[in-house]
DNA sequence: TATTGTTATACTCTATAACTATA
DNA sequence: TATAGTTATAGAGTATAACAATA
């Protein structure tokens, strides 16, 4: 049934940049322009791999190394990430959240949540309940960003943190 | 049941920049990178609203005018599309695609959809079904690039344009 | 020599502010 | 004076190529 994907292919080309649109402006809404969504994708994954290396955030977030770095430096410079040399390699850059970081991550989150959350007030339980399995199949396919974390019954834990 | 309006923002939250990635990235994939994604949003824009005004598409896109100017005036001299002054009111600016601007997006829009396809290959007829169907609605929350276009029974129609 | 990161450079996207040309 | 668009300028994102430090 090559018809069923092809069909789903078109509707997901038209709406991932419009999904992407509204969440970067919505983040950006906010004066001050808190967090860019890379920079905002950077902090979620330090978040689930503490002291992960510099290359395994390029390879999480498609990025070159060379794009990666920068976007660490930015955060770094502003308090959210700390970098560390590997001791045991010391090529290795390991960077982790600071407490700042987190703040600003719980933040930033809950903001970017509720953009959608707004949008998808219209859905009926019975529609909200399927377009959750749906995401989350889509999420298998494309891999997610947030594999480690709880997908249910633990909503937006970092919120009250 | 905000819960579930929750639950399914966030899975949208981690879902949106992954689909985004893929997309750039994979369009970037034919080298001579042929058209960036809001270039591609442009040309879907004007295919689906010939003569449109340049604020309309900047509306439309989600952008402000400058912007919208500028990727516009990067695919006019391409030659992929053509400004015209509007006759009545002469500070307006038409926008129409060009034969050379419809090849190119057909050809992109081959190409973007099939990225997608390969990536929704695994899934079974009744999951594409439902996908579907959750698109459609999704669509129509957040706005869809072409609402003009007729949604089903018309697969890829430019694509063998 | 191979690997991890960073620096240098360049281009696109996007924004705000200032300007031009109509109305 | 108000509106449609453009130009000027600036910052973020990304890429490739060249470099540095370490293995």
């Amino acid at each position: 049934m090559r018809e069923g994907a092809q069909n789903c292919a078109e509707r997901l080309l038209n709406l991932t940049p419009r999904l992407m649109q509204t969440l970067r402006v919505e983040m950006r809404a906010g004066r001050p322009p808190e967090l860019t969504v890379p920079q905002f994708r950077s902090l979620v994954f330090y978040e689930n791999h503490p002291r992960g290396a510099l290359s395994a955030a390029a390879e999480h977030l498609g990025l070159g190394m060379p794009s990666a770095s920068k976007v660490v430096e930015s955060l770094v410079a502003r308090g959210l990430l700390k970098r560390n040399h590997n001791s045991r390699d010391r090529r290795r850059v390991d960077v982790t959240l600071t407490p700042a970081g987190e703040d600003v991550l719980s933040r930033s989150r809950a903001a970017a949540t509720a953009v959608f959350t707004r949008r998808l007030a219209g859905l009926t339980p019975l529609e909200l309940e399927v377009l959750f399995a749906v995401l989350g199949r889509l999420q298998e396919i494309v891999g997610a960003d947030d594999a480690g974390r709880p997908p249910i019954g633990d909503v937006a834990p970092s919120t009250d943190k």
